[in-house]
DNA sequence: GTTAGCACTCCGATATCGGGAGTGCTAATT
DNA sequence: AATTAGCACTCCCGATATCGGAGTGCTAAC
């Protein structure tokens, strides 16, 4: 643990180096600080900081700049935060406006969190888990296909198409339709559905119980359906790395859906703030503010992220703000 | 029009230009085309070409190097090409390959091409329009909401929520919606659905008709619904533009999905290429290659972009195969 | 433990320079 | 009239050198 002065220290260079980008010098820290001491004093701390893996100097001569170590601990331990007014205002409005489709709400969302942070945003979208079913249809799109969807009693739709190997008539999908649509009433997503022989299974035909069981599946499946990812503010990336090689590099992630999840971090629950070397992506220079939204059922994970030096305090406000405006949303 | 030496002139250079990236000096174009004169004739029409507006020099003791008007020429006059076998095969096997739900289906197309051309790649989905309508469900999910989900004969789904003044009773919802099936059944959207009053109606209570009334109104707005766009392969942008700036404002034009479509100039039937002004993006170093896949009616547009010095010859013939193929993969 | 003073380091901005690639022009040739 | 060899001229670009200044570490005094 630091002590106070130390504290102080390491909180002033970080807050320093955030806004300007430079290494932050004794004396710029002096005077941001207001410390009752002189520079040099400043110097002796700042040499046992860098000693202790907080801080580090780019060369010989330069300012100091936070390590990996450094911005955690910042994180941890110095930097609490409250938004402004208009902003707190903005997120309101925005919420209080809208009335949409839930794909372009959560694009909405993302694009809303980039621009109020000015970090690229993304926003999970919730999955089907949990929700409880409302209808079920099956539609014989081809002799051999059938199209299920399902509805949800948030008003969910969830669609499959189905290949059977020998066309049933009509008359054989009505009846396993009827008997899914007793099954499946009131059922939650994510529970159990194929471990037992149900009774409604009971009087159906061959065919139509081949049809049933395949059915079955498909709404099993449709717990653990992927979820989409929503992603906004892709054009402040230029403003926050310089160098091309490393903005390719975030760019290939941000390309694959699957590290981009990744990303979230999706088994924290409420915010979590993960730096550098503690994200999967393997990004040296990434760090990555994210929230859960909504409920455990209902909801997702939205965040931004940018490079560690990044304005904590305020993004992490903000993430947070977001994310409960939305649950709220959603929930209401 | 220009004659047979200055159109191989223009084409070598182009293409040296394509590969390499620098300006391009009579001396190379000589070597490359191996043309029946000196270097100094080669010099004599490179002035003519360069007063005619088709190239410049980017200073006075450089080479030369193409213009819109030089790329234009280009693309129309002096670029036939045909596709490497294995590059050939590449996209037969992806699309023999694959069964996915469409959404799906559309990104992993585009970052096939983008992965194929090297440059960034985008999809637009196909429209509900043309399609014909298989099935209608009205899900009462609140009392003063109702749930339309549209189902077509080719297995897409489309829904709408729809919010009510006044709660119906289960009764009037099974009412309008089955006044609804009747009414839509092979119904095509985008036919027109509102303008004379029908059969269907006259039978209907008040309150049945104004639900039966508001969601003809979404189904004719089924048809113009909104189409997704794909993008795949953002990481190649990185070594398509080393200016900062300019990325910058690439991306602001892909965070907005109305300026994407713009890109794929939906006017346009078969392939088109775009360069610099005839952009809408209103970017000067911006050329992209698009072409139409599937029906008219069941069908979207992809394309690539990316600077002028793109290497037309073979992405515009990649990006024609891949519409094929994926239009193919759609109808089948 | 703190502080003033000072020598030392090293970055980064600026200036200078020379080689070399490429052109345009002229005059001769076909 | 078109082509070509020859040559002077232009100007970019990378390498090298220089220099001021900001910042540090250390030492010795308080």
């Amino acid at each position: 643990m630091l002590d106070d002065r130390k504290s102080a220290i390491l909180r002033e260079l970080v807050e320093e180096y955030i806004t300007t980008g430079e290494p932050v010098s004794s004396r710029a820290i002096l005077e941001r600080a207001k410390l009752d001491c002189s520079a040099a004093t400043v110097r002796n701390d700042l040499a046992v900081l860098e000693n202790d893996g907080y801080i580090m100097k780019p060369h010989t001569s330069a300012g100091r700049v936070p390590t990996d170590r450094g911005y955690r601990y910042y994180v941890d331990h110095l930097s609490p935060g409250s938004l402004r007014r208009r902003t707190r205002d903005r997120i309101e409005t925005f919420f209080s406006s809208m009335h949409a489709e839930l794909g372009r709400m959560l694009k909405d969302t993302s694009d809303l969190l980039a621009e109020i942070t000015h970090y690229p945003a993304l926003v999970l979208g919730p999955g089907l888990q949990g929700q409880t079913v409302r209808d079920i249809h099956v539609v014989q799109i081809e002799p051999t296909v059938l199209l299920v969807v399902l509805a949800t009693d948030t008003g969910r739709v969830h669609q499959s198409a189905l290949q059977l190997s020998d066309p049933p008539t009509p008359a054989e999908v009505t009846e396993a339709s009827e008997a899914l649509v007793a099954r499946l009433d009131e059922f939650v997503l994510g529970d159990d559905l194929l471990s037992e022989r149900d009774s409604e299974a009971q009087a159906l035909s061959t065919a139509a119980l081949d049809i049933y069981d395949r059915i079955l599946e498909v709404v099993d499946a449709a717990a653990v359906v992927r979820r989409e990812v929503y992603l906004g503010g892709t054009s402040f990336m230029t403003d926050l790395w310089e160098d091309l090689s490393k903005l390719n590099r975030i760019l290939a992630v941000l390309d694959r859906q699957a590290t981009v999840r990744e990303l979230l971090d999706e088994e924290a629950v409420g915010t979590s703030v993960r730096l550098g070397p503690e994200i999967p992506a393997g990004e040296d220079d990434l760090a990555v503010v994210s929230s859960s939204y909504g409920d455990d059922d209902a909801g997702g994970r939205m965040g931004v992220f940018g490079p560690m030096r990044m304005d904590y305090r305020r993004t992490i406000k903000v993430v947070e703000e977001v994310s409960e405006a939305l649950g709220d949303s959603l929930g209401g």
